[in-house]
DNA sequence: TTGAGTTTTCAGCAATTACTGAAAATTAAG
DNA sequence: CTTAATTTTCAGTAATTGCTGAAAACTCAA
């Protein structure tokens, strides 16, 4: 079940078993639940680390490693949407720009870079707004979120309030 | 570059070329430049058929299919999220909401429905949003994106104008 | 209806990715 | 320092996924 976040099947599994266990996990908890080898999982732990999506935690009198999943599922996500922008987004946008500095050696040359243009921006636009968006309180965005969209009627009201009082609309 | 989102590296590899190209390709034309076998360039044009990413073209006079981007990025994002959505959200979402009609057999089994009751919320509530979203123009999309998180101020606004006119807030 | 041009299918091979067990390394208590 | 508990590494193997060429199927013009 969503393989597709980056991640494989028994990574997966893993975090799906810290993610709705009670308590944190050791090792030898998962290995055996799930029936993996031990360095199976030990691999597992380390690259959901790497993502940063599970938390280590040291038990008072116990020298086992033990695992467990943030509580707040918006902080996961969070990890998730910022891991993936920094592996896979970042770098896709830094060879769209160098392909953009090229100077194009024919006509389709210019048209290619005119595509891959267009798409850096929306790229870059959408990274950029998530970026924000992620900055603002938990509360904020589930409200942004419910308002679906009926976000419109916000902006077209606020612009012409702006309108109104004499003020310039931030975009444009 | 970008082979995470479902599709393979010759299929992205095929979809970048189509894409930069300045004129609708044909299957041999895609194997000739990439240097793939035919066999692998169909299967490919069929695999980004399926995610509708090409559009099939009949030229005139010519027998051979050709295929081309739409050129509108923003629907390029619009197809890849919906087919995301349609393959991956949805039976993930499904299969929480039946783990979640369970009847719990212990502790252990209520604690683990709490989390995914979790998960099944927010994954819920960003795919509705998403689909909200998807419907409003490409202007207002880009108003909003371009806004940032000041998006917030312009909210905050709103809700103090509702309690001076009276007027319910849509959000809680 | 035939056949040339074109696309699709698929069995077999190649490449990649994932998993294991055993051994090595690390860690902390005694 | 020694030792036992624990984690990590890694070579070998298993499983999966991807690619190819050849043959089959399709399609349209004549």
């Amino acid at each position: 079940m969503g393989s597709r976040w980056g991640i494989n099947r028994t990574v997966g599994q893993i975090y799906a078993l810290i993610f709705v266990a009670p308590k944190p996990l050791h090792a030898d908890d998962i290995a055996d639940a799930l029936e993996f080898s031990r360095s199976n999982v030990s691999i597992g732990l380390k690259e959901l680390q790497a993502w940063r999506l599970v938390k280590l935690k040291h038990l008072a009198g116990d020298r086992r490693e033990y695992f467990e999943a943030p509580q707040d599922v918006w902080e996961i996500f969070k990890s998730l949407a910022e891991e993936k922008r920094r592996r896979e987004v970042e770098p896709t946008l830094s060879m769209l720009r160098a392909a953009l500095v090229e100077t194009p050696g024919s006509e389709a040359d210019a048209h290619a870079q005119k595509r891959m243009q267009q798409m850096h921006e929306l790229i870059d636009l959408s990274s950029t707004w998530f970026d924000d968006v992620q900055r603002l309180s938990p509360e904020t965005i589930a409200r942004l979120m419910r308002m679906g969209s009926s976000v419109k009627t916000v902006l077209d009201m606020t612009d012409k309030l702006k309108v109104v009082t004499g003020r310039k609309t931030k975009s444009n």
